[in-house]
DNA sequence: CATTTTATATGATTTATATCATTATTATTT
DNA sequence: AAATAATAATGATATAAATCATATAAAATG
């Protein structure tokens, strides 16, 4: 659910210096806060539908949002997660295709919604933007297939602790430097590690009766980080 | 291994149509002649390794090829494949890392070498192949996705039949319109379908027995279709 | 604040698939 | 052609993880 937003972040001076729209020049950052509508997202909130057709590009102003696609029997498989500076439904625009996954917000998000024929036409005169584009791609491949191979081959206590380092990697610690600074359910760890929200009950509670982690509420607390990264039985 | 080949094809005379280098003006194609190299690789060569620094973009002339990473245990994952027309290598040179997976020739192969510097002055001085490669990393990343989903939700028996359906899109069917166009072990098979061997051999015999393939020695031959694509449990 | 809903926790049971073991068949090499 | 190696085929057994069932705790809602 969409609602308008009384102060619109403008480009030119979004906090954000990682987002990819932040090496653009000056004039076309002015085209894009002209443009763009500006909307605040809810916990829960669907930003954008899978297979639904492609209007717009999303940059995460400030959030967490959870890139998830429907596997059999509506299942549902988190693919990966944006947070402040990403962009968003750039493939399916630069493609002419629906959607490829459901954005769902994981916490109130503000994200700025530029009209695809903005994000068309900046793209078709930014040769350098286009290399930027590249090198997400690649990047975002990159962990698909390591994720693939991941979900394929490991034990369920090996691919949740890869989904503990995945959250600290996208997310990040609180400023204690050991909370992992995001919120989820056990049922949505499931649908990223692949497995069942049972499973991965157990499983957790046998990592934190290991010293690896600690369940505080809501929040998981590495406390031995090093064992979690043995766990996750990967070396490079 | 590597053996240079007496006559080596010329970029713009290559019946390839589809390759994403055919795209390219005649100057670009002439300069591409000029500085490749061209190999044959017999069926098990290794044409670039996993993790070895990058210095080459791969066009396959003629040939079949397959994309694997190493997982646990060094247990091969088969990520993708590619065949005539189908360029490899260029996601490393792309983005300056290691080759993110290893391609090893699945029956003899011709494929021509282009140098790592006359690729990235192409892609510098061609915005359109930017573009097309765009579109190729898109196409990647999709079906890398989809591939997460099915080996993380569906049954042995399912993947075995996406595999299956994965070979024919890829190399397609022998003149009976039937026989799938290539030769794997039912160990490569595995390691597609993300399972082992014995497993794969029990479902591939399982199938046969449900009249929806049949083995005829190396070869597999679908004689039901339409019941292959119902066991892969996907509605799309 | 009471009530409904949602999330977490644990136990018991089942099942798909891996693993181990052996034999048969098909290729490859000498 | 004989010998060797690689691949395919089956059976028996073990096991990780799903499923089913129920209980408790925490959040959301009227």
């Amino acid at each position: 659910m969409k609602k308008n937003c009384t102060e619109s972040p403008i480009c030119s001076k979004c906090g954000n210096t990682q987002s990819i729209i932040c090496g653009l020049n000056d004039t076309d950052k002015n085209e894009i806060s002209y443009r763009k509508d500006d909307g605040i997202y809810k916990k829960g909130d669907i930003i954008f539908k899978e297979g639904n057709n492609a209007h717009n590009l999303f940059c995460v102003h400030k959030g967490k949002i959870k890139l998830s696609k429907l596997g059999k029997d509506g299942k549902e498989q988190i693919v990966r997660f944006a947070k402040s500076g990403d962009i968003l439904g750039y493939r399916s625009l630069l493609s002419n295709e629906p959607y490829h996954a459901t954005a769902t917000a994981m916490e109130e998000s503000e994200i700025c919604v530029i009209p695809k024929e903005v994000f068309q036409k900046i793209v078709e005169d930014n040769y350098k933007l286009s290399l930027n584009l590249i090198q997400l791609l690649s990047k975002d491949l990159k962990s698909a297939e390591q994720h693939l191979i991941d979900v394929a081959q490991k034990t369920v206590r090996e691919r949740i602790s890869e989904a503990l380092l995945l959250l600290i990697t996208s997310f990040g610690y609180l400023a204690d430097g050991k909370t992992i600074n995001v919120h989820m359910t056990r049922s949505e760890i499931a649908d990223l590690a692949g497995t069942t929200t049972e499973t991965t009950i157990r499983t957790l509670s046998q990592l934190s009766h290991d010293g690896i982690i600690s369940l505080e509420g809501k929040n998981i607390v590495i406390t031995n980080h090093t064992e979690l990264i043995r766990n996750t039985n990967t070396y490079d």
